[in-house]
DNA sequence: GCCTGAACCATTTCGACATTGGTCAAAACA
DNA sequence: TGTTTTGACCAATGTCGAAATGGTTCAGGC
């Protein structure tokens, strides 16, 4: 039983190796499963596993057809998230969050179930525990993604979807451009507010916990332009 | 010069004699330029003018290589759209509105430009001129399409116009099924009031108009399920 | 019992070709 | 001379079949 953890580690930990390697660049397709097979000497049963535990972990993301990437699964259609990335100004994203998400805060915190609850406990957890600036923002977003969840109103959801994606491209050439420091004592506190708010049913301050929140955000992403 | 606009005109009445006596549905594409140039015995240049009037008018629209389709131009790509339709339930869209509408009016009230407030202006009147419930609805939407405009935020721009376009789908399902009465008086009002906050940079009565209008629609709505 | 390899499936991509609205210039017409 | 028609061309889109891809199953082998 030992050895057969230990070796489908093994194989685990030579895929890895294989995307630090090869620099697979982010949204970036990697060679099919029958390519891999070969080139890593694994069998595909092999091969599907390891990639089934990256996929798990939210490194990669497949679809039938198309393909295995780099990268978080994309929510939406490509092609009108990347229109919108190229029209908006940082300062319209921020501004569209400062619009929604206080309300979905609101609404998060009045049709919330229990599950949406314990998802938002783990994206905070995980986001604590980020060793990375690239894992932190991924928690990050899936904690918002889950408020959203949260609203229990599937149009909401798919509107902060795109919302989302256009704030994660706009966002990441940011972090690129300026190395902020992954971890941010601020924001932990501030994501706890949001939670305790939510799940205590108090609509108002979940909504001034959110707002809060997203002021601090702006503060700090934009206040070395004018410094 | 007589001459030439009377025969125009009679041009333009043989195409909409030929969209009332062909049916043409909602969305459908009609046949191309070239074979309604034989079918109506016009020259394709005479054809294109009465088309282009048509279109102006807002009754049909074209596209290079897809064709001249009856109706008002779709504002999003209509697979997503056609998938949140068909999984949202009405509330949720009532639910949505009154989550982003009340802060657009607030942007708007902060950003609107005057030629913001010229098309606000021209919406209002024509929804009250309008002798058809239909074109009523339309300009409604217009309003509220030129309040998201008057953000000048084209994310948010963009969120709205995707929550708008599931809304008409929905709401033309409901009339169709209980056949509202077109001229609502009530919501007139509510309107000036909308309008009259935003031109007065007052952000929050802006916001607090938007919400009474959007609660006194949904109470409208959904009042006759409950009688 | 478990792994392997191959085959098969549903979905997607890609390329070649036909279609469509938009445009222009020469020909035909008045 | 001025206008309209006609045909041709262009860029963008739809169409359709072949190839590719992840997901699944199953017989064969260790």
């Amino acid at each position: 039983m030992v050895q057969r953890t230990e070796e489908a580690a093994r194989e685990l930990e030579s895929l890895r190796t294989f995307l630090r390697d090869k620099e697979i660049a982010l949204n970036e397709r990697l060679p099919p499963e029958r390519e891999l097979c070969e080139e890593l000497g694994l069998s595909r049963g092999k091969l599907r596993k390891a990639l089934a535990q990256l996929e798990s972990e939210g490194q990669i993301w497949r679809h039938v057809g198309r393909g295995t990437f780099f990268g978080p699964r994309p929510v939406l259609n490509l092609g009108e998230v990347e229109f919108l990335c190229e029209k908006c100004r940082p300062t319209e994203v921020i501004e569209a969050r400062m619009a929604m998400e206080p309300q979905m805060a609101k609404l998060a915190a009045l049709h919330g179930t229990a599950a949406n609850f314990t998802e938002m406990r783990r994206c905070i957890r995980l986001c604590r525990s980020a060793k990375d600036w690239r894992v932190y923002e991924s928690w990050d977003n899936n904690f918002h993604q889950a408020i959203a969840a949260a609203t229990c109103n599937k149009l909401l959801i798919s509107l902060f979807e795109t919302l989302n994606t256009v704030r994660r491209s706009t966002v990441w050439g940011q972090l690129r451009a300026t190395r902020l420091p992954p971890k941010d004592h601020q924001s932990f506190a501030e994501h706890d507010d949001i939670y305790a708010a939510i799940v205590d049913r108090d609509a108002e301050r979940a909504a001034e916990a959110m707002r809060t929140h997203l002021k601090s955000v702006r503060d700090r992403s934009y206040a070395p332009l004018f410094s």
